[in-house]
RNA sequence: GCGCCUGUAGCUCAGUGGAUAGAGCGUCGGCCUCCGGAGCCGAAGGUCGCAGGUUCGAAUCCUGUCGGGCGCGCCA
């Protein structure tokens, strides 16, 4: 349990306490108000705030300072070891200061068993989750425009692994569509010394490929007029390069530390039959009407502002309707909960995924879409368009040649995933060496190095830090490295890794601060070098953990 | 026109209704006889786009408005 989670029990007893004791009077609807403990932003205010003597005020007609007041009695007079010292502040918060025992105690648990530290037990752990991300179609490599929903996919993945969830990575393409024939077009006219279609693709890759396209696939046909044959030679040539691009793509993503677990092709879906049984399903339902030669979902009857077709009128679906089976195959397979991580430019589509999914009887909240922003590449002040067809773009395995996956990783970590955002690849490449994250993995670094300089000292950490942590640069820095189970519960509860950038930094600055006012390693001192050393591992565990959690290295040295 | 996202320091961005709005970079000024200077300390820099509203309290919620992005296919 977490310190926030005891300060709330606390609380709660208390409020209970004095509301039985008659200090307080009873809420007058008999309900139970959700109480709220918060981190005060200035540390002169203790180590957890509640503003729940604010918000009762009004229901229970008191003043809230009187109100106040009462609860922090009866935290001063509750049962058992003190563990909170309650003090009325402002318009009526109650501040709660941690004493030092309770601090030191919660730490041990990190040394004793450090591969749990930071793991929260927040509801939802258990859950089997699919999150489905990148999913770029293998028509070119992956482009810096894929990074974001490559690196935010992962993240999101290991914060609710964090947070107990069982999690599998999904990576869905088509390696049967137009764009895969128009490749091998693209790569066979290449390959017979003929120009690029107009609307074929461009890019240098599209050279290598041709140039190492085997004969078979008719590399070595006259370059003359087009032959009956070229629409499936486009289309085996295509199948050729797609799958050679897709290898690529695993392997660029397993170099930035993504791994998938599964692959799946739209193709399956039709071949196994889930599209067809999906719009089965739907008709039975009564949700779909036939008009212009098309069938049609009613998507309108769940909210959309227009139907949606799902099976053309030359009779081909279309790709909504491999959606709404990829839906029914994804909960085939058990999952709880699925997870889709789209560009922003397809939230015009999330409404009738989801309209689908509660049309076939499943619950619409199982199905969530998280949408990232837009990232605008830019080099030198100029926007790069990004165009596979045009071949003009930067890959994703060049931008990591640049700036290194840790730096990336903590750039997109760092900010929120719905926001557009500017990316400057010069200015990323300037600042790549000032980056905070080697300012977090420096502090490890820094620990580390002290860690081995103590034991040739033949100093060795104290097994427990209770009553062991006498300063104020001990504490201070202990106090923080006790937050890490509340900022991941955090950020399992918002799906969100920034707050676990911020901590990281602020756990590192506390640190360094620490490593300037408090000499560790310290032969005539051995028993307070045992203290500190202790308190020193902790702290590089929590860093190790903050940033494993993300992806990121926790070097020994650097 | 309609829908979704977005507007916070010079730049890039945090900030899930609370107290004096933060960080990094950049700028300016300091700090090693000492466990790693990829460090530490300090300074300057803000009408949180604007206007109303809700609330004891709003960067945060609601409405309107202005600016930016993305959508609005029997494309994927």
């Amino acid at each position: 349990m977490t310190l926030r989670a005891q300060a709330r029990r606390s609380v709660e007893a208390a409020w209970r306490q004095a509301t039985t004791s008659g200090a307080l009077p009873p809420m007058p609807d008999g309900t139970v108000a959700d109480v709220t403990i918060e981190r005060p932003a200035n540390p002169e205010h203790g180590d957890f705030a509640t503003n729940l003597a604010l918000r009762l005020a009004r229901p229970l007609r008191m003043p809230p300072g009187a109100i106040a007041a009462a609860l922090a009695d009866a935290i001063a007079t509750g049962p058992g070891e003190p563990v909170l010292k309650a003090t009325v502040a402002g318009p009526g918060f109650v501040n709660l200061a941690l004493t030092d025992a309770a601090v030191e105690a919660f730490l041990d648990t990190i040394r004793s068993e450090p591969a749990a530290w930071g793991r929260a037990a927040v509801p939802g752990s258990g859950r089997r989750v699919n999150v489905e991300f990148v999913s770029a179609n293998p028509t070119g490599p992956l482009t810096v425009g894929n990074a974001r929903g490559a690196f935010v996919g992962d993240l999101l993945c290991r914060v609710l692994e964090a947070g107990g969830q069982q999690v599998t990575r999904e990576y869905y393409f088509n390696d049967s569509g137009a764009q895969v024939q128009k490749l091998g077009a693209s790569i066979i006219a290449l390959a017979r010394g003929r120009e690029v279609p107009e609307d074929g693709y461009h890019g240098d890759y599209v050279e290598v490929l041709a140039a190492e396209l085997p004969a078979a696939f008719g590399a070595g046909a006259p370059a003359e007029a087009s032959e009956p044959d070229d629409e499936a030679a486009a289309w085996a040539a295509g199948r050729w390069a797609s799958e050679r691009i897709r290898a690529g793509i695993e392997a660029s993503l397993e170099a930035l530390g993504v791994h998938f677990d599964v692959w799946k092709t739209e193709g399956s879906l039709h071949a196994e039959g889930w599209v067809e049984r999906a719009v089965e399903r739907l008709r039975a339902g009564g949700h779909l009407y036939e008009q212009d030669g098309a069938l049609w979902f009613r998507s309108t009857a769940f909210g959309d502002d227009k139907d949606r077709v799902v099976i053309r009128s030359n009779g081909e679906p279309t790709y909504f309707a491999s959606d709404i089976g990829y839906v029914t195959e994804k909960l085939s397979r058990g999952f709880d909960h699925l997870i889709y991580i789209w560009g922003a430019d397809h939230h015009g589509t999330v409404a009738r995924v989801q309209n689908a999914a509660q049309a076939m009887g499943y619950d619409r909240a199982a199905v969530e879409i998280l949408l990232t922003g837009w990232v605008s590449f830019v080099r030198d002040g100029v926007e790069i368009s990004m165009s596979k067809r045009a071949g003009t773009f930067v890959t994703l395995d060049e931008l990591l040649a640049e700036i290194g996956p840790d730096a990336a990783r903590w750039f997109f970590a760092s900010r929120g995933a719905n926001v557009n955002i500017d990316f400057d690849i010069e200015l990323a490449k300037k600042q790549s060496n000032e980056n905070p994250v080697y300012y977090v993995q420096y502090a490890h670094a820094r620990i580390a190095s002290i860690l081995r300089r103590a034991a040739e000292a033949g100093l060795v950490a104290a097994p427990s830090l209770r009553d062991a942590l006498g300063g104020a640069p001990e504490l201070g820095l202990a106090r923080i490295v006790a937050r890490l189970p509340e900022v991941v519960e955090d950020a399992v509860g918002a799906q969100e890794t920034q707050a676990i950038t911020t901590y990281a930094t602020e756990l590192a600055t506390a640190f360094h601060a620490f490593y300037r006012d408090a000499k560790v390693v310290d032969a005539t001192d051995p028993g307070r070098s045992a203290a500190r050393l202790a308190l020193v591992d902790a702290t590089r565990i929590t860093l190790a953990n903050a940033l494993g959690l993300l992806g990121i290295s926790a070097p020994e040295s650097m």
